[in-house]
DNA sequence: ATGCCTGCAAAGCTTTTGCAGATGC
DNA sequence: GCATCTGCAAAAGCTTTGCAGGCAT
């Protein structure tokens, strides 16, 4: 349960904080934006801040809880940390988002941070493309 | 020269997009943020405006010439279109860039793709990590 | 009781836009 | 000459921060 797992963060057990780990848990939307949780929020007729998720996500993103990513179109989206790395790849058409882990990209990665002296601490890959959803509004960008 | 790539790309021959081009091809700095090339015309005593550097910039990158990347730090960097597609490894402690290109990886990356009902458009690969270059000032971040 | 949290509003940063004058073709 | 371009300043969009009051422990 949510308490738990903020309390082991370090964090006060607050209303706030519940909620918005509670949205995180229960959206179908695995990756959501600040504007998202706090959409949602105010779905729920919570009384909370934007600053406030802002604060919060931020919070657990320092905690492990969450990633955050940075797609493109400015917004960061945030992510639950389910403790299964993988990568993303998203649909520029109606932002759908699928997840993959490839062993063998991970291995190159490796390889090639060795390569050129580094050691890696992170990782972003992002596919972007177009969906072959039926539902996919396929429509360029403008 | 700059003026017929200027020309192609269906944009009159201004100074502001001259200047901005020279810098793009004879900064060490493959990869410079807008500010970057701003300073950069300060320093060579242009008159060129910053909004002027950002819709330059923007009209570049929608005619192929220069690729627009995210890297972390919210500001996005700018990198002349060699032809040559590569990925990115940055250090996060001294910020520098080092290009990279995995026949593999990319090969996985059209696997993935077809696996998941998606046709790539686009990608971004960064690794983020710690160079051993004996000048990186290795300081974590705060 | 104390120190951590929150809401609100204001500020910060990067990037974009409106407009009037300037410039390339 | 006319459309495109530019500089300036203002606006926009996302995110952070200051502050005074509120809440968890």
């Amino acid at each position: 349960m949510e308490e738990h797992r903020i309390r082991q963060a370090g964090l006060k057990v607050t209303l706030p904080r519940m909620k918005i780990l509670e949205i995180l848990e229960q959206s179908p939307l695995r990756h959501m934006t600040a504007e998202d949780v706090y959409k949602e929020l105010i779905a729920r007729e919570e009384e909370i801040g934007l600053a406030t998720v802002y604060r919060v996500l931020t919070q657990f993103e320092a905690a492990g809880l969450v990633e955050r990513h940075h797609f493109e179109g400015g917004q960061a989206v945030f992510e639950l940390d389910r403790g299964e790395h993988h990568d993303h790849i998203v649909c520029l058409d109606c932002g759908r988002v699928e997840e993959f882990l490839d062993k063998t990209i991970e291995g190159c990665q490796e390889k090639i941070a060795r390569k050129n002296g580094f050691r890696i601490r992170d990782h972003s890959l992002i596919l972007y493309g177009e969906c072959q959803n039926p539902k996919c509004p396929n429509r360029p960008r403008e």
